[in-house]
RNA sequence: GCCGAUGUAGCUCAGUUGGCCAGAGCAGCUGAUUUGUAAUCAGCGGGUCGGGGGUUCGAAUCCCUCCAUCGGCUCCA
């Protein structure tokens, strides 16, 4: 009997019924079948030898597929296990799922340990099997055999895997000597490992739960070819230079210091630079807005932290409390702004006509994350948020939430961040008992956002059990460097707090009314954002950013008079201008200006002081722009500013 | 907090199997040079080898412990 089978391009072919994708592919070239890896059938992946049984739309996959690659790299993980059982008999296995970037297996190795030392041998024992080509072979194993086999085999992983699966679902995969509890699919044979290399081993938790067994994670990575590989860690390579911690330091923007504390970061001055234009260029955006600045302290009575629920939920993992020489009284350093700002509202009685009423401030706050989460600036123990709280009626929730989209797509569109994720974080059904509030006030909430992220047309993905513990959140992702996932902006619906704290304004009606309130940081924290930025540009910022936006290099010392008047003529544009007097030659000068990544390097020597000009050299590709007036000089930065900030 | 790795001058790094006063480049200071688009030359100063404890005739090097950092896990108001 034949069947259809639809290739991508629409083409439709006859086939004999049981025929695979591999048999497939070899019909259409030869050199296509040495490439495919799996075939998405109907939709599926599956492996690429699977008789199909039916008319079909077959895709083949390749390593240029991301579902190639991963079905190469879920291969690998088997292959790394059976390189590992080799070395470690005795070693049990948990999970081996493929990554974004290569895959891990999760292990016991009971009384064996693996360091990075072990790495190399590992790699060359997956090389030397994957060159046997050992074909990944699937067979449907009974309930009962499947948890014979690893009952004999000693593994209590697996067996818990399978104890939650249902009879009839289970399958095996062998190749070589390693036989694994899996539903695939699978490449055809190993020989499509070409390079392998093993990345790093940690500890993590059997299932993810802190209270169970921690087992040793191996995560590796292979490719088809040596190349690949090569260009793989030369590009890792090449993020690594982005690292905002290394240019931080090389660029002076900020330090730490173990006197002062782990995860408590020192703003240099040009950091201190960067981050007030950062504050001004969103206080401006949020005073058009409507925002109101308002200031508060650094600490707080225990008892605001009580009513607003964060004591019991963080209290024991808070910096704890300080102790005054009265007796009994205890102050917790702001752990966050929200009740603060509930205790300005609740200053003075409030009219609907008062409403929404925008409270924002950069506020400090203190968290004691935990010794293993702190990195760079991105997790830190004290930070700045950007924090506002939007005090506002039930109607006018959903207006002012997407005030505020609009005002972190606005941050990020000047800012040149377009890749990041829209998530909405919900509460996680299973474990109602983290959040407060009732039902009815989280229902109105996640409908809230739900309606509005619906209608702003952005792709989002929802994660459940995400939400903060007072209500759910829209959250806006960026990467870092080397791919890592942080959070900056986010924005939160809370009808929880405003009841803890008894909000209440007077509505048209004359009536008490619960206000409802918008928890927002369009940058997340200053300190995260500033690390994520370093990341995005490389160390360099726009120019409207720059600590140092232009160096007036003298060619020689007769000539530092006339690099002052530039300067101090650029500085009355609001430009800011500083000169290199130091007794080099202009070459040095330039080559020192360049590493600093300074936008703009302006030569002034004999001509220059004659005709009143600059020569202008801009930074990195850009090279030598030629010679200008001051003025004209001045015109082409405050353009460039104009254009950055969408002012022109 | 947990698993693994790392910690030598302000920075980047050398320091062989434990052995004389611990090295280099850059940065810094001093002097010479007065410089034209990515490093001028010379001289000088600078280190409790992360902290503490131990083994040894002798420790940067070996062992223990604490701290910090890096890669993950867990957590992230």
């Amino acid at each position: 009997m034949e069947i259809k089978i639809t290739l991508p391009d629409g083409a439709v072919k006859q086939y004999q019924q049981g025929i695979t994708a591999l048999e497939i592919a070899r019909d259409i070239s030869e050199g296509l079948a040495r490439n495919v890896l799996a075939a998405k059938v109907n939709g599926e992946v599956v492996d690429a030898n699977r008789p199909i049984q039916q008319d079909a739309a077959l895709s083949l996959l390749t390593w240029n597929d991301d579902e190639g690659k991963s079905t190469m790299w879920h291969s690998s993980a088997h292959l790394m296990a059976e390189a590992i059982q080799h070395f470690y008999p005795k070693t049990k296995f948990a999970i081996g799922p493929p990554i974004e970037n290569g895959f891990y297996y999760d292990i016991d190795l009971g009384d064996e340990h693996l360091s990075d030392k072990d790495f190399q041998k590992i790699e060359e024992k997956m090389l030397e099997l994957a060159r046997q080509k050992n074909a990944y072979l699937r067979r449907d194993v009974s309930k009962a055999d499947a948890l014979n086999y690893f009952t004999n085999k000693g593994d209590e992983y697996k067996l818990e895997l399978i104890s939650e699966l249902e009879d009839g679902s289970i399958t095996f995969y062998e190749q070589g000597s390693f036989t694994d509890l899996c539903r695939g699919p699978h490449i055809p044979d190993t020989g499509f490992v070409k390079a392998a290399k093993i990345m790093s081993i940690a500890g993590a938790y059997w299932r993810g739960d802190e209270n169970r067994k921690q087992l040793t994670r191996v995560y590796g990575i292979t490719f088809p070819k040596q190349k690949d590989l090569a260009d793989y860690l030369h590009m890792l390579e090449e993020a690594q230079k982005r690292d905002h911690r290394k240019l931080g330091k090389e660029l002076g923007l900020f330090t730490f210091s173990q006197a002062v504390g782990p995860g408590l970061p020192l703003w240099l001055p040009k950091g201190a630079v960067l981050r007030e234009r950062l504050e001004n260029f969103l206080k401006a955006a949020q005073k058009k807005a409507g925002y109101l600045q308002v200031i508060t302290p650094h600490i707080g009575s225990k008892e605001l932290y009580i009513c607003s629920g964060h004591y019991a939920k963080y209290g024991k993992d808070s910096f704890q409390p300080i102790h005054t020489p009265n007796e009994g009284e205890e102050y917790f350093l702001k752990p966050m702004n929200c009740p603060h700002h509930c205790e300005i509202y609740k200053s003075e009685p409030r009219s609907y006509k008062d409403l929404p009423l925008r409270l924002a401030e950069f506020g400090t706050v203190y968290r004691y994350e935990q010794s293993g989460e702190l990195h760079g600036l991105t997790r830190v123990r004290g930070f700045t948020q950007d924090d506002a709280h939007i005090f506002c009626m039930p109607d006018q929730v959903k207006g002012e939430f997407k005030k505020v989209i609009d005002l972190v797509l606005y941050i990020f569109k000047t800012l040149s961040f377009d890749d990041y994720v829209v998530q909405v974080s919900l509460r996680d059904p299973e474990n109602p008992e983290k959040y407060i509030g009732s039902d009815e006030n989280w229902a109105k909430a996640e409908s809230a956002i739900m309606e509005v992220v619906k209608e702003s047309g952005l792709t989002y993905v929802v994660e459940e059990g995400e939400a903060a513990f007072y209500g759910p959140k829209l959250d806006f992702i960026v990467r870092d460097a080397i791919g890592r996932k942080w959070q900056l902006g986010t924005i939160q619906v809370d009808y929880n707090l405003p009841e803890r704290f008894e909000l209440e304004y007077i509505g048209s009606d004359n009536a008490r009314h619960r206000p409802v309130m918008i928890h927002r940081a369009p940058f997340g924290s200053m300190e995260r954002f500033v690390a994520v930025l370093i990341e995005h540009c490389a160390g360099k910022f726009p120019i409207w950013l720059s600590p140092e936006q232009v160096k007036v290099l003298p060619v020689s010392e007769k000539y530092n008079k006339y690099a002052q008047d530039v300067a101090s003529e650029l500085n009355n544009y609001d430009i800011r201008a500083l000169i290199d007097e130091r007794n080099e030659k202009v070459g040095r000068k330039i080559r020192d200006a360049e590493m600093d990544k300074i936008p703009y390097m302006l030569v002034v020597g004999e001509s220059e002081e004659a005709a009143k000009t600059v020569s202008v050299r801009k930074q990195g590709e850009g090279g030598d722009l030629g010679v200008h007036s001051i003025g004209a000089f001045a015109k082409m930065i405050e353009d460039e500013i104009g254009t950055l900030l969408g002012i022109v």
